[in-house]
Order: structure tokens, then C-alpha cells, then sequence
DNA sequence: TAGATTGTTAATCGATTAACAATC
DNA sequence: TAGATTGTTAATCGATTAACAATC
């Protein structure tokens, strides 16, 4: 284990690894190697050996990398060997999606609440929970103790929703909205807009 | 206007400079610094005005950037000052949801099909959209001249879908199955997975 | 004019790649 | 053993920052 800092573009990289190595595992195989690993996720061998290495020595020369040992590792390095509760904002058709997904649990994470300010939508159904008031959301986030929540509010409202989930205690934040949103030195967040994404790609079109 | 390869670090910058841009400009702001811009996104100043440098002189010293000019230039490089039509790949809850989003169609999209496999939901409602058979997608797809597609369809599907996509002559797809497809050299591929920005984040929290 | 801010250069900093000894 | 593949080093490559002349 590196006592030293590693940079933020590694981390970001293994939980890509992980989910390569999900899927190689659901597929039967045991081993692979970073040449294999690499092919499937379009990253060099030598970037993925030396992205690993960061950590400890997980690997065999010769025969490659034990793919549940390999998985375990990648999962206490992301402290995703546990469930994290996650909060969603917004109880639109983003919201519904994200509330219903099934793609979290085999990941480490549970959606376990959903909040709206619309009262035409405070009590109804979404997915197994019934939505809550936001005004009541710094209250039950904070006694739930949960630190993540994902934002799916219109972007007028979504700065304002990311600091009361500073005031409750939220620490890792994931917005849907279209607006980059401040927080605290101590508060992450990862933007996912479709727009962002496809505006990244259509500089490479005509 | 500068002939050589812009990196593309710095094109994935410019749709949040972009983004930005139309938030201040809503909010009836004129001008802007590299100063004012970057607090906003949490991009040093420097880095800005270097990115944005490399396209041309879209400042005046002193007063900074004319937030409309700079918008159309941005647009322009982007390729976002048309409107590109875009296909969404799966019905379900996901595919829902970006079919009925309202987000895309001033920064440059407008979903124009939808598709599906399952008999089902063939032929029902989505949106403002009738789910077309997956069958008839190279076809269709081809006849539209469509160049863009998101996949909303599970793990397992997805790259069978890709493979589809590329033959209709699709050149960039934005990916919401949590798994990493390959395409071919010219098709531009983006992936959206929320467990994996889930943990980037958990890694600093404990 | 004085103040503000750009565009650009050079320096610094950080990330990626190539190569290979170690070793399974 | 012979072949394969890791972990790591050094070299290369690329990105960011600091600083400031130019100029609005």
C-alpha cells in the first residue's frame, strides 16, 4: 500500500476496471491480464498495470490478475465493499428512473429515499418509496446519516438543493441538473448531463 | 484560427464553458471575465483563456468576453448551432426519461425515435414518440441520415446494439449501459453510468 | 488616463508510455 | 524449463500555471 496521494484521474479510472472485471467474472473467467483488461475498456496495459500498482501488488507475473481477488481489492479501495444509502432530489421522470434502477445494487449503493417540493407529488409512489417533502430533507437526511444523493431538480432549483444536502451532511453529490453546482472544499460532486456529452462528441462531426 | 489537433481535454471544456454561458446569459449578463467564468465552473482563469485561445481572439483586454459572441463562437466549434437529430436505443425507464427531456433542445438535440425489441412495447407511446422495433432500426436509422444514438438498453445488449448503430452509420453514442462498448476508430463513444461517478466519490468518503 | 483583463510565453507540474528485470 | 506477464524505472509527452506585455 502507497502512503502517498494518488491523483484523482486514477481513481477515476477503477471503477471502470471494476466493472470490466463484473462483467468478465459474470462470464465465468477467473484470470485476465492487463493486456486483456485493457482491450476491454481502451486502456494501455502499461496504464492499467501502473493504475494497480498504486495499491499493492495484486498481481501474478505470468499468469495475470485473479479477477475475484483482483475485484475484492478494487472494492475496499473504493469503499464500495459496503451499501451506501443514496438520496434522490427530484421526483421527475430523472428521478423515477434513478429511484427504479436496478443497476446500483450489485455496485454498492441504495436508493433509500426520494424527496420533491411538488405536493401533487409528496406522497405518491415512485419505484418502493413514496415521496417526501423537501422541506423535510436536511431533517431525514441528517438523522439517517446519509452522505450521498443524486440531484434531479430543474437547474433553476439545483444549487440551492446542493446546499441543504451541505446542511444535512451529504459529502458526494451527483447532479443531473444542467449547471455546475459549488460546494465545499469537503463535498464532492459529478456532473452527468446528456447535453455536456453529446456536445463533446459532435465537435468530431460535420 | 489554429490548424493544429486541439486536444481533447480541452473540448470536453468548452460544452461547460457553453453551459455556463447560457445560464449567466438567462440571468440577462452581458459580459464576463475568465475570472468570473471559472468560479462558476471551477476552472482557473488562465486555463480558460488558454482554451479558449486556441479557437481565436474572442476577448478585448479589459473588459473581457462579450457573453453572446462568445456563445455563437462556442456553438460554432461545437457544431451545436444546428439542431443534430438523435435516436434513443431502449424503452425503459431510462430511455423514458431522455425521450420526454426537455434539457436537449436549446443546446442542440432533439431525440427523433425511439426503439425497442420487446414486442410489448412496440407500438406504445413514449413521449411524443411510437416505439419502433429494433428490427427495423439499421433501416430506419440509415434513411434518416441519423448520426447520433443513445443506449439505454441492458449490459448484456449493448454492444450487439453498437455494433447495429455503427452499421447505420451512427458516428457517436452516448452510453448509458453500465458496461464499455467498442466501436470503431470514427465513431466517438461517451459513457454515462451512475454507479461508476458513485464511486469516484466513495473513495474519499469512508 | 488608470484600471482591468486578455492572449501568450516560459516554467512547472503531472501523466503516459516504453522497456525490461524479476519471477510465476 | 520456456513463455508469459507483472511491477517499476526512466524517458517522453502533454497539460496547467504564473507572469506580464499588450491594449481596450
Amino acid at each position: 500500500m502507497n502512503a502517498d496521494k494518488i491523483p484523482d484521474i486514477i481513481i477515476g479510472r477503477l471503477p471502470i476496471y471494476l466493472r470490466a472485471l463484473q462483467r468478465m467474472s459474470e462470464k465465468g473467467m477467473k484470470t485476465t491480464s492487463s493486456q486483456e483488461l485493457g482491450e476491454h475498456v481502451g486502456i494501455s496495459a502499461a496504464q492499467i498495470r501502473k493504475d494497480i500498482s498504486q495499491f499493492g501488488e495484486f498481481g501474478k507475473q505470468g499468469t495475470g490478475y485473479s479477477i475475484p481477488f483482483l475485484m475484492d481489492k478494487l472494492r475496499e479501495i473504493l469503499n464500495v465493499n459496503k451499501m451506501w444509502d443514496v438520496a434522490v432530489v427530484g421526483a421527475g421522470d430523472m428521478g423515477h428512473a434513478l429511484a427504479r434502477y436496478q443497476g446500483f445494487k450489485n455496485r454498492g449503493f441504495q436508493v433509500v429515499m426520494v424527496f420533491d417540493n411538488d405536493a401533487s407529488k409528496i406522497g405518491q409512489k415512485v419505484g418502493d418509496f413514496v415521496v417526501e417533502d423537501t422541506n423535510k430533507m436536511v431533517e431525514r437526511i441528517h438523522a439517517a446519516k446519509i452522505k450521498m444523493a443524486m440531484i434531479t431538480v430543474p437547474a433553476s432549483a439545483a444549487q440551492a438543493v446542493a446546499d441543504r444536502l451541505v446542511q444535512a451532511g451529504v459529502k458526494a453529490i451527483l447532479n443531473y441538473a444542467p449547471v455546475s453546482i459549488n460546494v465545499p472544499n469537503d463535498v464532492h460532486v459529478q456532473h452527468i448531463d446528456p447535453s455536456t456529452h453529446l456536445q463533446r462528441m459532435t465537435y468530431y462531426l460535420d
